[in-house]
RNA sequence: CGCGGGGUGGAGCAGCGGCAGCUCGUUGGGCUCAUAACCCAAAGGUCGCAGGUUCGAGUCCUGCCCCCGCAACCA
């Protein structure tokens, strides 16, 4: 019986493009968990979409003068296009900007006001009489009550740090029009975060599995005290409320977009035919997986899986593998400075396995870590292209040139040779248990270190100069080094999937890499089959490219 | 008085109670099949600072310093 995983992948928001930080934090070690997974033979359910409604988008959409439609579905073609060419592998890629995603939110709301857990109540917002609408927290500013600082936004002052309410604010003005807002009662919901405060905090502390930054954060955060929050605004883009009387205000994205996650699986399951297909993720047996950066920790480890239980029945995440942050040339990431790594424009001009290899062997896993070309172009040339792929391209040259291009006959393997086997069992065993714990670095270290192992192990056998004296040497020699390499053709498919499609066919083997499954048959390749004069799997990179992506940073 | 994460050889990172480790770089040597790639060896660290616990501490505890995030855009 195949375990059921759903991958559920942090949603974008549709206002931009996608950078390396978002590969680094969310989709990139997502996709490498999922792709384990499918190859063990699990069902995979990996989902996600663009989260079309918060302010991003409608601001974005201001600034250009265009509807907010025409924002989400510009950049929902381009993540499309860009999962399509990175390899991130989604079931269903979709949007909150459906019906379904609608009628799925619309009935969690229900269900979860009809339990009384989710309340009516009123509150004081700022309300601008010229824009003719309520004002968010920070479209507002004036005079800091503590330390009069002028620059004071309605929801934190600048200057001293302390958090605000916008009635607190002297001087007040509208950010938009500049007018004096006037405060208006408005009605909202509310959910009662406050109900499961310890139930949730029984539940993270049997979490012992979670990565210990995760866990602390959201004990700490449950330990403070949950408020409850409103869940709707009065706004136009969103979705409705599902309730008489409230045509002119829309469910909080906050509360919206994580729904996203069994909205999307409900979709995937109406469209692969079977529309109770998703149940099989969402109850008893399926394991969940929420990937996603830092930033969002507790929208999934508390707010989330308060609505799952004030819902019922359905799964608790599994774990949440949250990552730090990858920074760029030492800085952290920056949309409105510009300071970041395009995705399209990197796939644009690069091959998607180096920064798939690049990324994953420096995830922030447990940390902050730091993209530099520099290193891209180093990992690149000095791991990539001269551990592994001039491994694969020296030993399937030797077998092209000296055996006809047929993989020769191993005889009885001797000790050096059987001892490079064991060490390929040992190694895939390891990068299996670090994949199976999500320690997708390690798994991945595993896997060069069998590379490494397989390069000494040419050296040791020397089978340019066997070849003169004793063919059959030589030859057991090479059929080892091929079996070694259609063992890293797997253990490095999670990571680097293009290259191990070509691998697979440049060792004369047909169809689909993923066939064979996470498996190694040492046997596999058989004598006598053809291969093919080798084509390196990867190319070197000058160092110009480091000065010339300096300069398009810096442009 | 906030909360969480981090500070380990030149670079990037692991280790989290039992002789300081990995990849790269550097230096010397070997090989010459391979994309000047591969292999071997060496040099290089008082593990942010100060105390404490322990037979024994990067590893646990206390205090302090610095960096990052929660906290406009932002995984």
């Amino acid at each position: 019986m195949p375990d059921r995983i759903l991958v559920a992948v942090a949603w974008p928001y549709a206002n931009g493009s996608i950078h390396i930080g978002h590969v680094a934090g969310t989709y990139l070690p997502a996709d490498i968990f999922a792709r384990y997974h499918r190859l063990k033979g699990n069902e995979v359910l990996m989902v996600s979409g663009s989260d079309a409604h918060g302010t991003p988008v409608t601001l974005t959409a201001e600034q250009q003068g265009v509807g907010p439609e025409d924002i989400f579905s510009k950049y929902q073609a381009e993540f499309l296009d860009s999962w399509e060419r990175l390899g991130i592998s989604f079931d269903l890629f979709t949007t909150t900007h459906t019906d379904n995603h609608a009628e799925v939110s619309q009935n969690i709301f229900l269900k979860l006001h009809e339990r009384g857990f989710i309340y009516k109540d009123t509150m004081v917002q700022p309300f601008c009489e010229s824009e003719r609408r309520f004002l968010a927290d920070r479209y507002v500013e004036g005079s800091c009550p503590h330390c009069d600082y002028q620059g004071a936004r309605g929801d934190q002052c600048d200057n001293c740090g302390r958090t605000l309410d916008p009635k607190e604010l002297a001087d007040i003005e509208c950010r938009i029009c500049g007018n004096t807002p006037v405060f208006r009662e408005t009605e909202h919901f509310f959910l009662k975060l406050s109900a499961f405060e310890d139930t949730l905090l029984e539940w993270v502390r049997k979490q012992t599995h979670w990565r210990p930054n995760v866990r602390n954060f959201t004990i700490g955060y449950l330990e403070g005290g949950l408020r409850d929050r409103a869940i709707t605004r009065d706004i136009d883009w969103g979705v409705q409320v599902p309730l008489e009387g409230y045509a002119d205000k829309r469910l909080y994205v906050w509360f919206e977009a994580v729904i996203g996650y069994l909205s999307a699986s409900v979709e995937w399951a109406k469209n692969s035919g079977k529309p109770e297909a998703w149940e099989d993720f969402w109850k008893a047996e399926g394991r969940a997986y929420y990937f996603m950066g830092k930033d969002n920790i507790p929208f999934h480890t508390v707010i989330w899986p308060a609505m799952l239980l004030g819902y019922g029945g359905l799964n608790l995440p599994y774990d949440v593998p949250a990552n730090e942050y990858l920074n760029l040339e030492g800085f952290k990431l920056s949309t409105s400075r510009n300071w970041a790594v395009w995705l399209p424009e990197y796939l644009d001009h690069y091959e998607p396995d180096p920064l798939r290899y690049v990324i994953a062997a420096n995830l922030p896993e447990s940390s902050d870590s730091d993209f530099s070309w520099r290193e891209y172009v180093r990992r690149n040339n000095d791991e990539l292209v001269a551990t592994y792929g001039n491994l694969v391209h020296r030993a399937l040259s030797m077998v092209n040139r000296n055996f006809d291009g047929k993989l020769p006959e191993a005889g009885e393997l001797d000790d050096v040779s059987n001892s490079l086997m064991e060490e390929a069992r040992q190694r895939f065993d390891e990068a299996g248990r670090h994949l199976e714990a999500v320690r997708l670095r390690q798994s991945l270290q595993a896997a060069m270190a069998l590379a490494q192992a397989a390069n000494r192990y040419l050296d040791r056998k020397a089978p340019w100069r066997a070849v003169r004296q004793d063919k059959a040497d030589a030859a057991q020699t090479l059929w080892v080094a091929a079996s070694v390499i259609n063992c890293l053709k797997t253990l490095l498919y999670p990571f680097l999937p293009f290259s191990s499609q070509r691998l697979h066919a440049m060792l004369g083997l047909t169809g689909d890499v993923t066939a064979g499954g996470w498996a190694w048959d040492a046997n596999e390749l058989k004598p006598g089959r053809p291969i093919r004069k080798s084509v390196p799997l990867f190319a070197k990179l000058d160092n110009e490219v480091i000065m010339a992506e300096a300069q398009r940073l810096n442009d």
